[in-house]
DNA sequence: GCAGTTCTGTGCGGTAACACACATAAATCA
DNA sequence: TGATTTATGTGTGTTACCGCACAGAACTGC
């Protein structure tokens, strides 16, 4: 696999992976292997059979439902700061939403075996995905909040921002279509809420690609989903010291 | 504590208490602390440190976000085919969000030191917990997506088959006040749905009591996200058979 | 029984998002 | 370059749900 940039490609690049104690990493890296994540690849359909696990790094994969009678809802994001495939791990192995990659870029991959194996050493790969699949929770939790209670901008404010945090620059290569299909509304609705963010000054935008102009009016103007979420991913996954301990210790974050 | 019926109430009314195999469960037993769980207690408020977890017997919790505004939405509901308190054994003991008791009942509670020691053995406890988790996880993500894309009167006839799931007989006690908090919608949308399914003969209600009268006919007007959920929990903890073995094996449900 | 409280029903105006239709503009490619 | 495809903008009418206001009905307690 590789590619052109391979050789400055590291696995560090993906948090996870980054905060696991050297000698684990070590002892997982001969398996992780380098993939390219295009656009719009579905890594796994729903109901399907996981063969891997993937820690994105410059890519960004999505959690989808898609209705019966062919609506979509992202259920949440998973970018450089996740995992994609935690049924592994907790069991049944396939979930009833498709994932796929949103914005395009590399990743890696690891065997469903290697994944099992050094969880069920209980150890620090084991704390460290169960904490991130607590902190996926409360994403998908907010997504249900907010889909119930804010409007068509002020989610695509908190998406445009969940997203912006995943990305190196702040420009995204995204055509509203897209966007409105990931929140599950109508594009014309994308249309005008993005239409009066760039009116406003927030972002600017050409025919599929979106800059992020003013992050921090934009963070005033979301909804309070965002913060919850980025601030509960920071609680879980920022302490990744606490992993060596025994046992998952009841532990207080002072900080909250 | 205990109660009048304490005679007869035991810890296996909770399915995933009697999941656990008669070895596991002897030892966990002794430290199960039968408790009232009286509508409208909240069990635990956003960000609070989780003292115990809780396994419903006869009655159901909700899993609540309150908004900053105080508008409210169900994430999800635990009655006594789960477990609340995941954020004890899954990391960082605490979430953003609410819990309170949705139907009054009765259910055990057991300390969370307890609770970690049996799940750190890395063993059926724990494997039942995490696949109990992503069972969890699939209803949240169904409750995300019914938000985005049904109307109230379906989200209302999959909440009732869910709750009714939960109990023994085909009434619920509830004020269409309370349904309206948990689906995060006014009251008047709830009267106005309530009634049409009475119209229609699919229920019948009185200030504060909602009979289920033809739940085949609600099964048949409701969305597709009560049978995802409901399957799935089926899926990930009928067959408790795998919780023995010794590792979490790339089992593959035929019954799919 | 009556008074007070708590639920439920209903009406009215407002609005956000919908569905559909079509115009314009920007990228792509022959 | 012009032709084609694809993305975005806009308009019209419809609908589901909201917020508010209030009437009536059903339980509760005295």
């Amino acid at each position: 696999m590789g590619s052109i940039k391979s050789a400055i490609h590291t696995p560090l690049l993906n948090h996870l992976l980054a905060a696991l104690p050297a000698e684990t990493f070590d002892r997982i890296s001969p398996h992780l292997e380098l993939i390219p994540m295009p656009l719009g690849e579905v890594l796994y359909e729903s109901g399907g059979q996981l063969q891997h696990v993937y820690f994105p790094t410059t890519s960004i994969l999505s959690l989808h439902y898609v209705m019966e009678n062919g609506a979509t809802a992202e259920i949440a994001g998973v970018g450089n700061e996740g995992v994609l495939g935690i049924s592994i791990f907790m069991g049944g192995n396939t979930t009833p939403s498709r994932a796929i990659v949103q914005t395009g870029g590399q990743g890696y991959r690891l065997k469903t075996r290697e994944m099992l194996e050094e969880f069920n050493r209980a150890g620090p790969v084991m704390r460290l995905m169960l904490r991130y699949t607590q902190a996926l929770i409360t994403q998908i939790s907010q997504t249900a909040v907010c889909n119930r209670h804010h409007s068509v901008e002020q989610q695509l404010c908190r998406w445009l921002l969940l997203t912006l945090d995943r990305l190196p620059s702040n420009e995204l290569t995204m055509t509203q279509e897209l966007v409105a299909s990931m929140l599950g509304v109508r594009r014309e609705g994308i249309t005008e809420a993005a239409g009066n963010l760039q009116r406003t000054g927030l972002i600017s935008y050409r025919r599929g690609h979106i800059t992020v102009i003013d992050r921090q009016g934009l963070e005033k103007y979301t909804c309070e989903c965002y913060n919850v979420v980025k601030q509960e991913f920071h609680r879980l996954l920022s302490d990744t010291g606490t992993l060596n301990s025994v046992a998952v210790k009841h532990k207080i974050h002072s900080a909250r």
